[in-house]
DNA sequence: ATATCCTTGGAACGTTCGGTCCACGAGGGG
DNA sequence: CCCCTCGTGGACCGAACGTTCCAAGGATAT
């Protein structure tokens, strides 16, 4: 049953371009390679890719906008401190891992990306960062938390970024275990 | 006042190297930009780096060395278990501070190194990660910490190795700082 | 002056790069 | 049966890739 539609197949293609980007990198995979595993030919390659930097966009792209999109919604929702920040955490990692190939090619090549695509995809990433910061702060009004550096926020998405690195779907925990793991450690340090 | 030796030549090279792949990624920077970079044709170039593989080897090797000896060198001291993690990760956000270019090459492009070069390391790299976790054992053992997951490790490691990435030697705080900044979230969620 | 060695620039190698182009086949509506 | 569109494979492009090679320059020791 092979999948049909313009649409459908840029995404099958993408997906394998992410595996492969992840691999051996953005610069160390060729068209060549991405054709051939793909099973298409440069002509319909490149009907539906565009170009090769494109790509990298699209795969960049999609995880931090729905990053995004997901803790607007929950900074709407009005939950205590601490709540908000485990669901946060929780859904950062379980996107992580279920697409650690794309946040591998996101952490490590969007550098390779010019121009407005570059530009975009740093926004988003620091509009990211912010969404933290309020979550922070929210914490630290409520009197939740205790006034921490703002530089703390950078740690704390180190640690859960991280796990693109080291996290085995198979293996024994889930990424909320993960997440409330990290959190426990944390918030105790943090609270008010 | 021109340096001189092989050594000092080789040296200078690797770090105008790491400053291009940390820059525009290890497949992204070719030889002959190399090349006009340290103002040697390729014949003098390949003199002293043998290939470009081996530059990528001394970069990340070099770091990762140097991070094993220094944590050797603290767990012979026999410290307290908090003392011991505070030198610890203040000794790796200093390197890390100090040699940004070489950190961001080895964290973004080792995946590209390959056979021998790439097992050590990555060998090396496991090592660091088992001082960390030894330190925190450490704690465990003398009941000043309390028992926390394996994969805290891993958590911490991500807080700390991410600074590559926004740490800068301008800003207001030290890499001191930082370190301690981390650890006091840390460390008060984690005591026994 | 001669011999030896380290250092050097640059030509050249075959390969692969990302991207373009075009001819053609299949499919559907008139 | 014709025409148009969409999808496709593969030839082809100039440029860049990492590496090798060699002749010669420069320094030092004899």
């Amino acid at each position: 049953m092979t999948v049909t539609g313009f649409e459908a197949n840029r995404a099958r293609v993408i997906g394998i371009a992410a595996e492969l980007f992840a691999r051996n990198g953005y610069h160390g995979t060729g068209i060549a390679e991405l054709g051939t595993a793909a099973g298409l030919g440069r002509g319909a390659l490149y009907h539906y890719i565009g170009s090769k930097e494109a790509v990298l966009y699209s795969i960049s792209k999609e995880q931090v906008d729905s990053m995004n999109a997901y803790a607007e919604q929950l900074l709407d929702e009005d939950l205590g401190a601490e709540e908000l920040l485990r669901r946060m955490a929780r859904g950062l990692l379980r996107n992580i891992a279920e697409h650690r190939a794309e946040w591998a090619v996101f952490f490590r090549e969007y550098t390779a990306l010019t121009g407005e695509w570059r530009d975009h995809v740093i926004t988003a990433r620091e509009r990211y960062e912010g969404y933290w910061r309020q979550a922070l702060d929210n914490g630290v009004r409520a009197k939740v938390l205790r006034q921490t550096p703002r530089l703390l926020v950078k740690g704390i998405l180190g640690m859960l970024n991280y796990t693109y690195l080291w996290y085995e779907p198979d293996g024994e925990l889930t990424p909320d275990e993960v997440a409330d793991m990290f959190l426990d450690a944390l918030i105790e340090g943090i609270r008010a």
